[in-house]
RNA sequence: UGUCCGAUAGUAUAAGGGUAGUACGACAGUUUUUGGUACUGUUUGUCUUGGUUCGAAUCCAGGUCGGACAACCA
């Protein structure tokens, strides 16, 4: 066996398991809430658990853990499908946790037959006040020693409907003075008269998620239960249930979530954000969502990416989200075609091209066999703003008086002239071009540092473009004083309804990735029309072009 | 003043008693019809104090720092 590559800490487990003939077969499972988007942080675990059973072979279901009927809906349920399914995963078995309601219940019933398990009656805040501190060890409640005739009795009405929400609840006997507050008498069972978005109004009892999991595991045979590190002190819950019902030992093992700089991960505050209107929609492509990503231009491929790149581990992370931006740019710079298009556009006129229009041919992707496409070229074309200046920096490579530049795919020009308006702002360019500097046939002999982009002006077709920033402008937002919201960069979304772009990209559509050259990754928004195109900006092309002050 | 988890360059992540390595970032250079890409180089690290050992990032003990735990959420 050649080790090329170091194996993180569950990769060992895993081999160690499977070498000593402990389980035959990997069985892993992704166990999403349906109460929201999937985010960055899911993909994730995603990666790692579906990434543990095709590198290992076994399976891995998807069950979603839906015992909290008043938060979870369908409408999830099928985002966090497609999402997972974009990302290029199949699992094995769709599953719920709702799934084993019956067996649940079985298995409180044989619980408070064994002694483990009583119905309390006392209020909420009796609870939490019996219950102590982290420091301080609880106290018995006063229903704790019921005769287990009296507990199958009440339990079993709970399940009937007899009680409304709150009169009581199923607690697991186990030690009010256990150092681990979930081992005080955790609660099991609680009465929701709630419809559930899949058992409907079945039940009006539902487990909590420690009599839930565990179990749900069990049932499924699945070996390595894999969960974030907010879960360590539940792995001592979820092997004790295990061992009283005697039911198959799966084992939980926890790795540290992933924190990304400038964003929020908790599935809370993406909610807020989009009840707020902060955002577009959980798919605003600033949100750190699967779908949002989605619909910024990531690659399913660039997502997987990024998640063997930051590794498994135990430690509290935060991840630069430079490496995100890595991730994609590597993966686009391979496979995007190359195109023009202008931000921010000023006029820029050749004094002395007496052709009309001419046709140019464009190279699709100089890093792959991208092929060729026409281009065509006139006297007046539009260019970046930023890409003249009055009064050149010093290593300025582009247009400024008496300067030249390659224009891509096209001619050498020197700028002969320029206009500007009353204000004093430059509305027009004036440039002279060399015949015999055509691209690819280039014969004048002339060398120039810098080339620019640019679109015919009497081709060019207009676009909205959509330029994204950090949604953030702190980079650990959660961790300032005060509301994470007021640290949100009022300069994350930037609109250019006016840009211009070169007429090949009217063929655009919703699969397409496109660099835009010298400008960045861009793709095609699903609020495109007929009539409007609209882009979204991936991200940037690297830039280590130092602005002059 | 409890229990549990953790600590290696700016950020992540390896090294499992024997040369502290890799990636991203940053910086510099070469190439370049994208100030992109590619390539080269530079920079910066074992939390601390002891102990075991010929030898410790690694094993042991104490400390320090960070995180988790007191929802009828998951």
């Amino acid at each position: 066996m050649s080790e090329e590559k170091s194996l993180n800490f569950i990769e060992e487990i895993v081999e160690n398991d499977l070498n000593s003939g402990k389980y035959k077969t990997l069985v892993t499972r992704f166990p999403p809430e349906p109460n929201g988007y999937l985010h960055i942080g899911h993909a994730k675990a995603i990666c790692l658990n579906f990434g543990l059973t095709q590198k290992y072979g076994g399976y891995t279901n998807l069950r979603f853990d839906d015992t909290n009927p008043v938060t979870e809906k369908t409408e999830y349920v099928n985002s966090q499908q497609e999402d997972i399914k974009w990302l290029g995963f199949n699992w094995k078995n769709e599953l719920y946790a709702s799934d084993y309601f019956d067996e649940l219940y079985s298995f409180a019933i044989k619980l408070i037959e064994k002694g483990l398990a009583y119905v309390d009656e006392s209020s909420a805040d009796e609870i939490a006040a019996l219950k102590g501190t982290p420091t301080e060890p609880g106290q018995d409640s006063q229903y704790r020693n019921r005769s287990i005739e009296e507990n199958l009795d009440i339990f079993t009405r709970m399940k009937n409907g007899e009680f409304s929400d709150g009169a009581y609840i199923l607690r697991a006997k186990i030690d009010m003075a256990s150092p681990n507050m979930l081992m005080r008498d955790p609660i099991i069972y609680r009465i929701k008269h709630a419809e559930h978005h899949r058992t409907g109004n079945k039940w009006c009892i539902y487990p909590m998620y420690d009599f839930a999991h565990g179990q749900s595991d069990s049932i499924e045979n699945i070996t390595h239960s894999i969960c974030t590190l907010e879960y360590v002190s539940h792995r001592e819950l979820y092997d004790w249930f295990i061992k009283k019902l005697e039911i198959f030992p799966s084992k939980q093992y926890e790795f540290a979530r992933l924190n990304l700089t400038s964003t929020v991960m908790s599935k809370r505050k993406l909610l807020q954000l989009v009840n707020d209107n902060l955002v577009n929609g959980w798919d605003d492509p600033r949100m750190p969502t699967i779908s949002g990503l989605r619909r910024r231009g990531f690659t399913p491929k660039s997502v997987r990416e990024f998640c063997e790149r930051i590794g498994i581990a135990k430690r509290e992370n935060l991840i630069e989200l430079s490496l995100l931006e890595f991730c994609i740019r590597e993966d686009l710079n391979k496979s995007a075609n190359r195109v023009m298009a202008v931000l921010d556009p000023i006029k820029l006129v050749i004094t002395n091209y007496e052709k009309g229009t001419e046709d140019l041919i464009g190279e699709n992707n100089p890093e792959a066999e991208g092929g060729t496409r026409v281009i065509p070229f006139s006297n007046e074309l539009w260019i970046e703003r930023e890409d003249f200046m009055e009064v050149p920096a010093k290593k300025w490579f582009r247009l400024a008086p008496g300067a030249m530049v390659r224009l891509k795919f096209a001619y050498i020009v020197k700028c002969e002239d320029f206009v500007k308006d009353e204000n004093g702002n430059v509305t027009e360019i004036h440039c002279t071009y060399i015949p015999e500097s055509k691209s690819g046939n280039d014969t004048s002999g002339i060398n120039v540092k810098g080339t620019i982009h640019w679109v015919s002006v009497q081709h060019a077709k207009t676009a909205e473009i959509r330029l994204y920033d950090r949604l953030f402008t702190s980079e650990t937002p959660d961790a300032e004083e005060g509301d994470f919201k007021d640290y949100l960069n009022p300069e994350s979304l930037t609109v250019l309804p006016n840009a211009f772009i070169e007429p090949a990209l009217a063929d655009a559509d919703l699969d397409s990735r496109y660099q835009f050259i010298r400008k960045g990754y861009f793709c095609l928004d699903k609020d495109s029309t007929a009539e409007k195109l609209v882009f979204n900006r991936t991200v940037t092309l690297k830039d280590t072009f130092k602005k002059p002050k």
